[in-house]
Formats: structure tokens, C-alpha cells, sequence
RNA sequence: UGGGAUGUAGUGUAAUGGUAACACUGCAGAUUCUGGUUCUGCCUUUAGGGGUUCGAGUCCCUUCAUCCCAGCCA
């Protein structure tokens, strides 16, 4: 996109993230454009702190942007920039266009300032302080500056022209009092500049050629060519405007973000439900899924809003060559194999990752209990299943096939256990007589099993637009957005993971070892996504 | 009713004025020691109407639809 615009090739991007909450996946589409591009043409990306607002600003917000941005794995190197190192050159250039006669002060108050702006369809009309003498206007400033005046009572404005058919240019405030201290400047200043003066500034004191930013700021370009054609402003970067991203099932606001946060729906900004970056880190996600995601959703200037299938599908297909498989059984019942010996051991091989032999192989016990699935056996099966029921075998993954010989079940008719034999010819999961065997299922021994938690998540919201419908999106919140189950069987190796594993439960789905909470005394898993499940969807049509 | 933008399968994104395509979803089937993966096939597209042209998604006119803008937020 227009790099030929640079004589040298060198083309210069930043990315200008507002320190006022935490990056999201709408962010990643940024970043990605932003240090993208540069990567692309050979140039750099600066990150630059957009810290024009003490108010709304936090240091804590400064740190995990830079910890995101890096585990999205970009790197500024040296150019790391505020907003706020510009102050005093900001400064200066006020002072002069006051000088010039193209900034004055106003002491119109802002209800004021609004009605003498006009409307979409009214032009505006002029402030009766438009034609203040040069020399009061530098006096006034200074004292503004010097916090003489309180907030709200004056504020500095572009002289430019109040009947424009666009309001960003009916005369813009360029400075406004604010006794806030500031993340980095501290009491330095209580006058603070506004967007439209300092960000175009901004991009031209770091020479930067190409100002990528969302669509909402297109009525801003001409407030943007304005004030890069300052005089004494020797470089013209050039902006442009591309579609925010929008995914189904999301929210992307950082009001109602910060409003889920607040109100406790979810547990924090990284709650693994969230689409903050350090929410999809902890639910699992890798960055290069993420991504992939964002460049398989393009740029273009067309207001969209993107599948969440394809942000899963991401997911998995990266998870699917990088996740170590691992067997854990959610549901369990027990099985008995009646002609095991009672204490016999035996440690199977398992490939560790079918995907990737370099992944090599890990030893998992075998004995005469064990644990499968609760859904793996059917009393009376429905057509169509090829799993456990009485007289049905089976292949227990990496091991043997059982058949089932029958059940126990207690006085309310719940199954106690399962009753098999097991063919002592098809140990490591295949026979040599060739026969078919339908259906697989994980296990897990009894007596090594370890307890974990296991914390499923699905999506946080019900519909693809929350709150379109309903008009309120906090009335479709998914009820089942996490389903905690505090007692899953796993096999011991899920012991030895750590906080980033990537892990497959095989037939469960993609986890990770929880980041807050996971260790080895209390294992906790998060579920990133579940596999794709053709067969409750052919239940389900059935039962249609 | 001011200004700025945007309309291509269900979704997202491509197509020097020259056969409308790719991915996801959905559907059907094959393979499989995960009902996963992989593979195969199918469904469906240029907002409407005019015009220019041998030929228009692309150029022109027009209509319609959608989004953004009236912070001393970014």
C-alpha cells in the first residue's frame, strides 16, 4: 500500500495505543498492519504511548501493552515513544501559532463552545474571543499554563474555520487545563494537548511516513494535514483508514470491556473469556494463531464483522501440529477389566504428537481399573454408535481392546462400573488379524490417575451481535460461558506441564495449564477450544 | 435534510476494462489407533436502474442501503 510514496523505501509506521485499558484482539489487527507493513517494506514501527490524557491513563496499562505487543512478537527495539516526550515541542509550536495569529484563547465555557460549534447541517459561529490581540492570547496561555485559571475555564484553540462542513475543523481545541498528574510528566504540566495537535505532530517528529488508523478518524485527515503543515513542521506523514475489526459472539468496546471487568461478570481483564490478548494468552491461544487469524481477515475499508468460526479454526489448526497430546477423562466411570491381573502394571508407549514425531513419546500406565468417559459407554447405544455397550469392543487408545462383558449399577440405577475383558493379542492398539475395531476411547488408570480442575470455557456471549437484539448486551451473556469441573482424572504426565504448554486432552479438546492458578499440588486446566465434534451434531440432527 | 466513507457467496477477502475466485462456515462422502487430522465433492456472489464499450465487479449517471462525525476523549 503506497510504499513507493518513500524516495528510499524506508517506510516509517507507528503504533499509537492510548494507555487507558488493555489491548484486544482489535488491537492485534493494528499491530499486525502496523509493524506488519513496515516489516513487509523493510522499514520500522514505532511504538508510541498516546499519554495526552492524565485522566484516563495508568502506568499499569503502559506495562502490559508492551508485554502483549512483544508475546504477539513485535519488537520496537529502540523506539519506544510518549506523546507526553513531546510537551515541550507541542509547546513551543502553540506558542508560535499564537504568534501567528492561528491559535487563540477561549473563555467561551464548553456548553458554550458547543453551541457555537453549529450542528451537522448549521454552520457554526464564531467565538467572540476569535479576535483576541496576539499579545493577551500569549499572556493568557502562559497563565494557563501556569495553572492560574481553572479547568474548563479557558482552553486553546486552531484558528480555523468555523463554517466548515466538517466539524473537526471549526476552529479544534488544541490545549485544555487539566490539574491532573501526569503517568510520566508528574505536576510538570495542567495543560494538556488534544488529539487532533498531537498525534499528526507526533508522527512527524519521528518521521514517520505512514500513519495507519481506524475509519472513525477519516473526518480527522484534514485536522491531520493541517496541523503536520505547520510551519517549521518539515515532514508530511500521510494517514490512512482501515475497518476496525469486529468478530461475532464479542465484544470489542473498551467501555464494555472495562464494564465486564468492573462489574464482575468476568474475572479480570485476562479472564480466559476475555478478547484481550492476556485473556486469549491465558485461555490458550498462541500468538501465531492470532496472527494468522488477522491476516487471513484482511484490511479493507469496508465496516465488517468477521465469523468467530474462523478465529477457532485458527486456533486449532495451529494447536493441531503444536499440542502435546495428553489423556484426561472429565466425566469418569469406572472400568474393570476382570482378566487383568489385579496388579499388574504395564507402561505403554504414546506418541506424543501425532502431527510431530519429533515430538517423541511418553510412558503411560495401564492396569486393571480404570477411568473412560461416562458419554463413551450407552446402555442401549443409538444408532450409529460405535463406542462402549455390552458385547461391543472397543480400542482403548495406546493400549488394548476391551469388550464389555456388563455393568453394576446402584439402587437409583446409576452405573458404578463397567465390566470388560480385554484381548491380551491387541496390546499398543491393533491386532494382527486386521480387525476393525470402530471406536477409540481415552483412559486413564485408576490408581495413577492425578485429580485436576478443569475449567471449560465456551464463548461469553449467546448471539453473534450482543446486544443488537436485545439492546442490552449484557442480557446475552452465555450462563455456560465456564463450566468448572473440579475433579477430572488425568494421566501423571499432566503433572510435569507448566503455564504455556500447549496441550490437546485427546477427544476433549485444546488446553493449557492455567497461568494464575496451575500447580503441580492443584493442576488447573483451561479448555481453549473444543475439537471439532461431528458426531453430537449428527446426534442432534437425529433427534430432529 | 451538512460532510466523510463503504456496498462482490452465509462470513471475510481477491480479481491490467477480457472465463468472478480464495478461505472460513454449512452440507455430502472417503481415510483414520482422537467421531480429531487429512482428502474429495457440493451449495451460494458483483445492492437496484440506466449508460459508455465488441466486452463492465471495475468507467459515467442515478437510486437505494449501511457506517462515522456536533468531547475541553483518543
Amino acid at each position: 500500500m503506497a510504499a513507493n510514496r518513500v524516495p528510499n523505501g524506508q517506510i516509517v509506521t507507528r503504533f499509537p495505543p492510548e494507555p487507558n485499558g488493555y489491548l484486544h484482539i482489535g488491537h492485534a489487527k493494528a499491530i499486525c498492519i502496523d509493524f506488519g507493513m513496515a516489516e513487509k517494506y523493510g522499514g520500522r514501527c514505532h511504538l508510541r504511548m498516546d499519554d495526552t490524557n492524565p485522566e484516563k491513563e495508568d502506568q499499569e496499562y503502559i506495562d502490559s501493552i508492551k508485554t502483549d505487543i512483544r508475546w504477539l512478537g513485535f519488537d520496537w527495539g529502540d523506539y519506544e515513544y510518549h506523546a507526553s516526550d513531546y510537551y515541550d515541542q507541542l509547546h513551543a509550536i502553540a506558542v508560535n501559532l499564537i504568534k501567528q495569529g492561528m491559535a487563540y484563547v477561549d473563555s467561551l465555557s464548553a456548553e458554550q463552545v458547543r453551541e457555537y460549534r453549529g450542528t451537522l447541517t448549521e454552520p457554526g459561529r464564531e467565538s467572540p474571543d476569535r479576535n483576541r490581540p496576539i499579545e493577551e492570547n500569549l499572556k493568557l496561555f502562559a497563565e494557563m499554563r501556569q495553572g492560574k485559571h481553572p479547568e474548563g475555564s479557558l482552553v486553546l484553540r486552531a484558528k480555523l474555520d468555523m463554517a466548515s462542513p466538517n466539524i473537526n475543523m471549526r476552529d479544534p481545541a488544541l490545549y485544555r487545563i487539566k490539574f491532573a498528574s501526569h503517568p510520566r510528566t508528574g505536576d510538570k504540566w495542567c495543560i494538556y494537548p488534544m488529539y487532533d495537535f498531537t498525534h499528526p505532530i507526533s508522527d512527524a517528529i519521528e518521521g514517520i511516513t505512514h500513519s495507519f488508523c481506524t475509519l472513525e478518524f477519516e473526518d480527522h485527515r484534514p485536522a491531520y494535514d493541517w496541523a503536520t503543515s505547520i510551519d517549521g513542521i518539515d515532514h508530511a506523514p500521510r494517514q490512512y483508514e482501515f475497518a476496525r475489526l469486529n468478530i461475532t459472539h464479542f465484544v470489542l468496546s473498551k467501555r464494555k470491556l472495562l464494564n465486564l471487568v468492573k462489574s464482575k461478570i468476568v474475572g479480570g481483564w485476562d479472564d480466559p473469556r476475555m478478547p484481550t490478548l492476556c485473556g486469549l494468552r491465558r485461555r490458550g491461544y498462541s500468538p501465531e494463531s492470532i496472527k494468522d487469524f488477522v491476516n487471513r481477515v484482511g484490511v479493507a475499508k469496508v465496516e465488517s464483522i468477521v465469523d468467530y468460526n474462523l478465529l477457532e479454526f485458527c486456533v486449532r489448526e495451529d494447536l493441531n501440529k503444536r499440542a502435546t497430546r495428553m489423556m484426561a477423562v472429565l466425566d469418569p466411570v469406572k472400568v474393570v477389566i476382570t482378566n487383568y491381573p489385579e496388579d499388574q502394571v504395564e507402561w505403554l508407549l504414546a506418541d506424543n504428537n501425532p502431527e510431530n514425531p519429533a515430538a517423541g513419546q511418553r510412558k503411560i500406565p495401564f492396569s486393571r481399573e480404570l477411568y473412560i468417559e461416562r458419554e463413551d459407554f450407552m446402555e442401549v447405544p443409538v444408532k450409529g454408535y460405535h463406542r462402549l455397550y455390552i458385547g461391543n469392543e472397543v480400542r482403548l487408545k495406546h493400549a488394548y481392546y476391551i469388550t464389555c462383558t456388563g455393568i453394576e449399577k446402584d439402587a437409583d440405577g446409576n452405573i458404578l462400573e463397567i465390566r470388560c475383558t480385554y484381548d491380551p493379542e491387541s496390546k499398543g492398539g491393533m491386532t494382527e488379524d486386521g480387525r476393525k475395531v470402530k471406536g477409540t476411547s481415552h483412559w486413564v488408570s485408576a490408581r495413577h490417575a492425578i485429580d485436576c480442575e478443569v475449567r471449560l470455557y465456551d464463548k461469553l456471549f449467546l448471539v453473534e451481535n450482543p446486544g443488537v437484539a436485545t439492546g442490552n448486551y449484557l442480557d446475552d451473556l452465555n450462563p455456560e460461558s465456564l463450566v468448572v469441573i473440579p475433579e477430572a482424572k488425568g494421566e501423571p504426565a499432566l503433572l510435569d506441564t507448566h503455564s504455556g504448554d500447549y496441550l490437546q486432552f485427546i477427544r476433549n479438546g485444546y488446553f493449557t495449564p492455567d497461568s494464575k492458578d496451575h500447580s503441580k499440588k492443584h493442576p488447573v486446566f483451561n479448555r481453549t477450544a473444543t475439537l471439532k465434534d461431528s458426531w453430537s451434531k449428527k446426534l442432534q440432527k437425529n433427534d430432529r
